[in-house]
DNA sequence: ATGGTCGACTTTCGA
């Protein structure tokens, strides 16, 4: 069983509907995970989704802002939408599916709240709804069986290590790339002993970005990235991906999201 | 140069 799992910061899914159609037909994810798609659970585009080939369509959207969206050609045996942090917003959506060789694989899509311009809970109530977030997340992954088939994607808002960003020394005090940050993610990270599959095919001595800012002439010749968007396997599935690519071509294509997709390939 | 650009039922805020 191959399956093609691709996690996407889309910034609108209406605003960028006819390049998750693009992306589909050049890429052929099975399953797709958006993030930020800024629309309400009612007005979701449900039928151009359908139409580009996924029969379950599962969203979890609020007016405006955030909002998280799981599309598949694969049949579901389970949904989950967890709300973080009580504050009404929405940003996380698990689905699982069937495996001939591990079982049930459940993929958790996150948005974790991007935390505003200073590092300072205290002074930035976004920042602490981020550190608050990340906390409740390592809850989660605790309590789950170390044992079990798990993949998370999505935009967490962290670039990790010193080549996950342009420049380290320029942005250690950058909400994104704080050591403080980076301590939490790697809480997140061991609650479950996660895999960072994505550094499994470039190592952390080579630069690395998903994401580069829409404020800059050019994207490819300033090259100012981080690697924001990432896509983890909990340690039973850490021999079953076959295959990664952080798909550089949308973040060039007409009216772009400012994050690039990311693909990961199994075979279960 | 403390800039710059997007998207959202918007004249401002979040990213």
């Amino acid at each position: 069983m191959k399956i093609r799992i691709a996690t996407w910061n889309i910034n609108s899914v209406r605003r960028r509907i006819e390049s998750v159609e693009r992306f589909v037909n050049e890429y052929k994810p099975d399953i797709l995970c958006l993030q930020e798609t800024k629309v309400h659970d009612d007005a979701f585009p449900f039928k151009a989704i359908k139409a580009m080939g996924f029969e379950h369509v599962e969203i979890n959207g609020m007016k405006a802002y955030h909002g998280v969206a799981t599309f598949s050609k694969i049949p579901l045996t389970k949904v989950e939408k967890i709300e973080f942090c009580n504050k009404g917003d929405a940003r996380h959506i698990a689905i699982s599916f069937d495996t001939p060789t591990s079982g049930e694989v459940t993929v958790h899509n996150f948005y974790v709240p991007a935390g505003g311009d200073v590092a300072d809970i205290d002074t930035n109530e976004k920042f602490k709804h981020k550190v608050d977030f990340l906390g409740e997340m390592t809850e989660l992954f605790t309590k789950i069986d170390n044992d079990s088939s798990a993949i998370m994607v999505g935009d967490l808002n962290i670039a990790p290590h010193e080549n996950d960003v342009w420049s380290h020394k320029q942005l250690l005090k950058v909400v994104s790339h704080t050591p403080y940050e980076v301590e939490l993610l790697k809480k997140l990270q061991d609650s479950l002993n996660w895999q960072d599959m994505v550094r499994e095919y470039v190592p952390t001595s080579e630069k690395l970005y998903s994401w580069w800012s829409y404020r800059s002439k050019d994207w490819t010749q300033s090259n100012k990235g981080r690697r924001l968007d990432h896509i983890w396997v909990s340690q039973p599935l850490a021999d079953k991906h076959k295959g990664m690519e952080i798909a550089l071509a949308p973040r060039s294509w007409e009216a772009p999201s400012d994050h690039a997709p990311i693909l990961a390939d199994f075979v279960f």
